[in-house]
DNA sequence: CTGAATTTATGAATCGTTTCAATGACTTAC
DNA sequence: GTAAGTCATTGAAACGATTCATAAATTCAG
């Protein structure tokens, strides 16, 4: 019998000839229930198409069984790979994740902060937009525990995984000094952002130990393709010898914009007149025009662990809070952009 | 006074000094309240911490206000626009839309159907992995609404937004034609896909009508980069005589592929050697390294309307289900690909 | 000043699930 | 044959917001 009214725990059990204690526990214990009830009890939720409604069961937990993801750009691959992680991980714990966009503004990522808490989230992953948590030290007050991804907490507050950027900037500048370069630059911004300081502050390091090599900054409105081929045209209009011979981009999206502008001439080649190495290592950094050296992160991984973070934290009952703070290295995958022996086009 | 234990209606009734009935108009139709006891009440809301359980609240509506968007590819622009627009229509409508991801697996599609039926949305739009509609079906029959996009429905039995993909085919091969090409090729598959069954029936119909035009079929393994490229790698093997002079793509990416694979030599340039264009004008095409020709679709409106379906479709108590298919017209876009004329760099 | 009309406020009932103390049925041990 | 256990099932209470019939307070007309 199928319709379009609703149909209730209470109305299987009728028709199961049970309680609905029973009809409960064959959906959450079924073992603590007699085999032959279990299939009665089947057998009238399929007559019936029984819907559990998750509204009610969550009242009665307290909690709901989704964690809410938000992250600064869906279209990111590096973000949705990161999601990827967090949606495994939480299937392990028989969870799901939602994930919510919030466009680098704060507005949006207040929104779905509050949308999250009403929904009595199990807890909240976020890579905040700014500086200013406050709004999640409130939540995490009010009971929704909050794991920053992909950014450190200055205040020592938060939970949160993130990776060494400082490292992984070191790393980038120490490859292309090694592929021999000397006039090194560095391709990002905004600087209000973390993870570009961090990224330059490795980069600087690193040529500070070589007295040979200077580093110049280039400053860049985002973290986009378009941004990169800004960056690539204006290197263009420079004359040769004011033209650095590498270019070290915040992250693969402007490494790829500054390959593009290149490769429109024939006046730079990559990587023999430009090394270029990007940042994250997206699906989409192998198989560029010329195949991207990249500084990979552990994407997948950071999804997965800040959700056993974020579960850890809920079971904390106690009053005390442990915040863990894990830091992953990043690695660096040598391709075409960099490596010279290994043309193969 | 802020803790971690959970504060409900009653607790703001009780400090405000007034009824639980209260609290809820408040939060709910503020016009049939005092002005004084509104603020009474918020002041109340703001000390306590107050937050909105959502659960509860849908309990007893019965529905969530949120509706699910289930969609083959998350890391597909397209997609991500479609999304926006969803998002867009919803709000207006004071409702949030649930992003998730059938990774083209039927699998994974009905276990995110269970998730969304369980949660009482308001209803779901999703463009489905395969011709077996059955669990919407049944699933609508359950009382969920269900809209179909970027997908007409077979049957005649679902709502549907979609884009007319044989208008959109006859476009691409017929500019094609225009620019004066006469070995034309179509890449695209699996032809599973409706989508790319129609582009291709279009495009045929146009070099039907010219004689002196062949078409030649280039399956392809998915609608991805990397398929293209193979594409792409394929036609440079073969000898010059046998080369089509231009491609009709099934998606931007597969394009985006094939002119990665052209341009890393110099015996194929686009477009004197080879016209390509793509299909969705994903915001990538514009900022490719030779801008793609490409047939856009109204994917921001697309996602609107399905939501404006779905709810007119939802308040349809009545048994009667009226079927409404909206069938929108692509459009071309020109750029460097195809056009010998605008070539600046 | 009274009765009617209008504006505000009340609080018990409700939504559908889960939980848990209590009951019943049925073994097993002595 | 009885006491002590198991094992299976029961059903009322609880979760927290909303609704709505009802009551109370206020305004207004005459």
């Amino acid at each position: 019998m199928v319709g379009t009214m609703s149909v209730s725990v209470r109305d299987v059990a009728k028709t199961a000839g049970v309680s609905v204690g029973t009809v409960s526990n064959v959906l959450n214990n079924p073992d603590k229930v007699a085999a032959k009830t279990v299939a009665k009890v089947h057998s009238a939720i399929d007559e019936l198409g029984f819907v559990r409604n998750d509204a009610a069961r969550q009242l009665r937990a307290g909690k709901s069984r989704c964690i809410g993801l938000v992250v600064l750009d869906v279209r990111n691959p590096f973000f949705t790979d990161l999601a990827r992680g967090a949606e495994d991980a939480a299937a392990e714990h028989n969870m799901s994740v939602l994930l919510a966009n919030s466009d680098e503004t704060s507005n949006r990522e207040l929104a779905m902060l509050s949308l999250f808490e009403e929904q009595r989230v199990h807890g909240v992953l976020v890579t905040p937009v700014s500086d200013n948590l406050e709004p999640f030290i409130k939540a995490r007050e009010r009971g929704t525990p909050i794991v920053l991804v992909d950014r450190r907490s200055h205040d020592k507050n938060f939970s949160s995984v993130s990776v060494d950027d400082v490292a992984g900037g070191y790393l980038a500048a120490s490859h292309l000094i090694e592929t021999g370069k000397k006039k090194l630059a560095f391709a990002g911004g905004p600087i209000s952002i973390q993870q570009v300081t961090d990224r330059l502050k490795g980069a600087s390091k690193c040529t500070a130990e070589h007295p040979d090599v200077t580093l110049e900054i280039i400053p860049c409105r985002s973290l986009s393709i378009l941004s990169g081929r800004e960056i690539g045209e204006e290197i263009l209009r420079r004359p040769k010898p004011n033209r650095p011979d590498a270019i070290f981009a915040a992250n693969d999206l402007v490494a790829i914009g500054i390959m593009q502008a290149c490769l429109t001439t024939d006046e730079i080649s990559i990587p023999q007149d430009l090394g270029l190495i990007g940042y994250d290592d997206i699906g989409f950094a192998a198989t560029a025009i010329v195949a991207l050296t990249s500084i990979r992160q552990p994407t997948h991984e950071m999804g997965a662990r800040a959700v056993e973070l974020l579960i850890q934290e809920a079971e904390q009952t106690d009053g005390k809070r442990k915040v863990t703070r894990i830091e992953f290295q990043p690695e660096l995958v040598i391709r075409d952009s960099t490596s010279m022996v290994s043309q193969q086009h």
